[in-house]
Parts: C-alpha cells; structure tokens; sequence
DNA sequence: GTCTCGATGTATCGGCCCGATACATCGCAA
DNA sequence: TTGCGATGTATCGGGCCGATACATCGAGAC
C-alpha cells in the first residue's frame, strides 16, 4: 500500500524521505497519522532496489521548493515506476477494499479512470455492507450475551458502517452521472496538478451535506 | 493488543484456538474483522511461555459447550494470568488510544473500575480531537493545493472525526453521572457475564440517538 | 454404503509496518 | 557560544497479516 502512496507522489515531485512522510501525512491523514521511518526507508530501499525509483545522493542542483540547505537523498521515479504506478492504480485485489487500501487508491483518483474509480468504489461499498450485515446479526443476537459496553460499541461501529455505505452511495452516484466531488461548501475544487493522462473531470459538482 | 483481548477473553471461560477466534471476532467486530491464525497462535505460544495461560491437550473431560469432538488443545488463563489481565487494563499507554488499542480497552469497560474508564475516554478524545484538528488544518489550507478526491476523503475522515467526539462526550458525561451505555432504542441492559470485581454499575442510562 | 464437501482445528512462513532508538547537521535565539 | 528544535537518514525487534498446508469429523449426495 505503500508502495503505490509513494509512486503517487513522487510523479509529482521528486523529494526527499522527509518530504515525503510529511506530504503522506497530510494526503493521508485520513488514513494513518503519519507512516513510520521504520516503514518508509526500508520501503525505499526496496523500491530502489526493484527499480522504480532513483536515489540520488543530490548536492548540486537543488529543487528549489524547500529551505534547500545541503539535503541527502532525493529520490526521484523512474519510467518503470510510472508504468508500475499505473498498473497498481487500475488492478483491485482484495487489499484494494481494507481502510487502508481504499484510502490510498481514493486519494488517487484523479489520476483514475472512471471505470476504475466505479469499480473500486463498488468493491468498497460490498465490503462496507458485509462488515454492516455482521455488526446487525452480532447485534440483534446480542440482548444478554454482551455486556452493554460492547454492544455501546458494536452500535457505533454499526453507525458509522451505515454512515459510510450512503457515503459510497453519494459517491457512486455522482461517478455515475459524470460528477467530481464537492468540498465542504458546495465548491468544486479541480485537481491543481498538471498530471498528464488524468481522466476528463466535468465540472458541476453537488454533494450535500447531511 | 491481542494479549490483553485474549487473556480477558480466556477469563471468561478456557477455549480452543478456533472458538477464541470467534469470540474475538463478534467482541471486537468493530475493530478487526477477524484475528488472522498467523497471529493467534504464535500469540498463544508467547502467552504461555509467559506463564499468563496453560495449554491442556484435551480429550476426556471436555467442556460441554461445544460439540465437544476430538478437541485438540484447550488454553485456560493461569492466577498471574488474571494478574496481567488486570494490570493490562488498568495501565494507559500511547498504544491505548489508537483505534484498535482503544476498542479492545472499551470492550471490557464492564471489567474496568469507572476511574480507569474515564482515564482511557478523556485520552482517547484528546487523541480524536488532535487527528480532527489536524484534518481542519490541512482542509482550510487545502484550496487548490489539494485535488477533489484527496479534499472529499479529508471532508469524510473529519466528520468521522467529530462524531467520534460527540459519542466520546457522550459516554464521558454518563460516565460521571454514574451511568452506563444504552442500547440502540435507549433500554439499558447489564453486563450478563458474572464477572467478580466488576464496578457497581448504577441503572438508568440515557442516550439518544444522533 | 461410501464419498466428497464444508466446518472444525492447529500450525508455519514471508513480509509489511510500527515504535524506539541512534546519529548528524543547520539556523536561530538566549 | 551554546544549546535547542527542526531537519534528515537509518536500523532493530516485534506484532500482525495473508497464504498455505495438513488433519479430522458430520452430513448430505449418489
């Protein structure tokens, strides 16, 4: 999962590990805080190693963006990783649906094509609804067997399965009629990078609040 | 995390690997749908080279519960297990107040004194409302710097966010009153296991539905 | 009657990811 | 000038997962 949050980003920009773990951070907030250097170094060895990414020791030729000073490692994607990129975004395997892969895949959508972003959201919503079907029977068998505790937090889990399933709804729906997602207000906000093969984004957004 | 699910589940009566699994899963549906074998039985191992379970190859007297067969190996918690148990509980470290720390902690309140519970409610909001903050951030920053897709997964991981508060505040408030979660059309029911030390657990809940 | 199939049941292996920890450098303010 | 907080790279032990393998039992298919 990583592994495609990673290529994602460096498409955009190259940068350094530091860099990187902030700009997921931020991009995937919703997903985990912040993803450990335990995790993303060696993950960066191992994308190096497989050859999708480059790791230039830079010291000349900064990228401008950053205080600069005399950074160590940029790494930077390589041809191979665009196309590997590519290939993860499009295939869902059953880790696609998990919170976690879902999220990752989500936040990418915009360098998704429509019949991928269905797919993936469809697959989301049926395993949303199975855990929403367990979270009914475990409940509805439950008066005497679990204390009030559980149940109080199988309730809440219920909740917000039912919450995210009309979500996914919402999102299908809006996919289905050639819609991009709304921000807070009502706003559409296009995506601001120049990606290239991003799929054509029609305008006229609505997402209501409920 | 696993450790302290299993021990206090074993506390409640010996079981087989399988059964514990189950049980794990209705208990703590919400957190992971299901414990894998590839955690549960090194687990296992590790808890009773602690000396906190004992492992019975079983085959005369079962345990009448299930279809009894040919059972293979029945685990039952040891006196220093219930001591860990308990010790396990009542201690609140960083790792108590992330979603999978903080739901299996939850799912045996009705074994936690109220102090501990309000402990481990306060904590977890804390860290609830510092992830909702943080959401808040990125998205009043977000205007153009994010694309649609990435600002709706914020969008929906923040009113997540602010609804777990408003639940927490919830239980927080009828902790300090003295009373205990109610069920989803508002009837109380009481722990049903006849766990020994438990709290006194006053009557007269109330919690409406959002 | 027997045979296959699904539920029960135990166990290992490779691999991802985390938290703790250890360093080193830079800019700035006391 | 010194020391502190942000920047920055890296490793290690360990928890947990998915895939896989294997064995037994009860029941319905044929």
């Amino acid at each position: 999962m990583l592994e495609l949050a990673i290529l994602g980003l460096l498409q955009e920009a190259p940068m350094h590990g530091y860099e990187l773990r902030k700009e997921l951070a931020t991009k995937l907030g919703t997903i985990r805080a912040a993803i450990s250097y335990g995790t993303l170094y060696p993950t960066l060895k191992r994308l190096h190693h497989a050859g999708w990414i480059t790791e230039s020791s830079a010291d000349a030729a900064m990228i401008p963006p950053m205080t600069s000073k005399r950074g160590r490692v940029v790494y930077k994607i390589t041809a191979e990783g665009k196309e590997r990129f590519a290939d993860l975004l499009a295939q869902a395997g059953p880790e696609t649906y998990d919170d976690a892969g879902f999220g990752v895949h989500f936040a990418f959508f915009s360098r998704t094509d429509r019949a991928t972003r269905l797919r993936i959201l469809e697959g989301r919503r049926r395993r949303v609804e199975e855990r929403r079907e367990g979270l009914r029977e475990v409940l509805s068998r439950a008066t005497g067997r679990l204390d009030a505790y559980t149940q109080e937090l199988q309730r809440h889990g219920l909740e917000a399965a039912e919450r995210e399933v009309r979500w996914l709804e919402e999102l299908i729906t809006n996919e289905r009629s050639g819609r991009t997602p709304a921000g807070p207000s009502g706003e559409l906000h296009l995506p601001a990078d120049p990606a290239g093969d991003a799929p054509p984004e029609p305008p006229r957004p609505h997402m209501d609040r409920p």
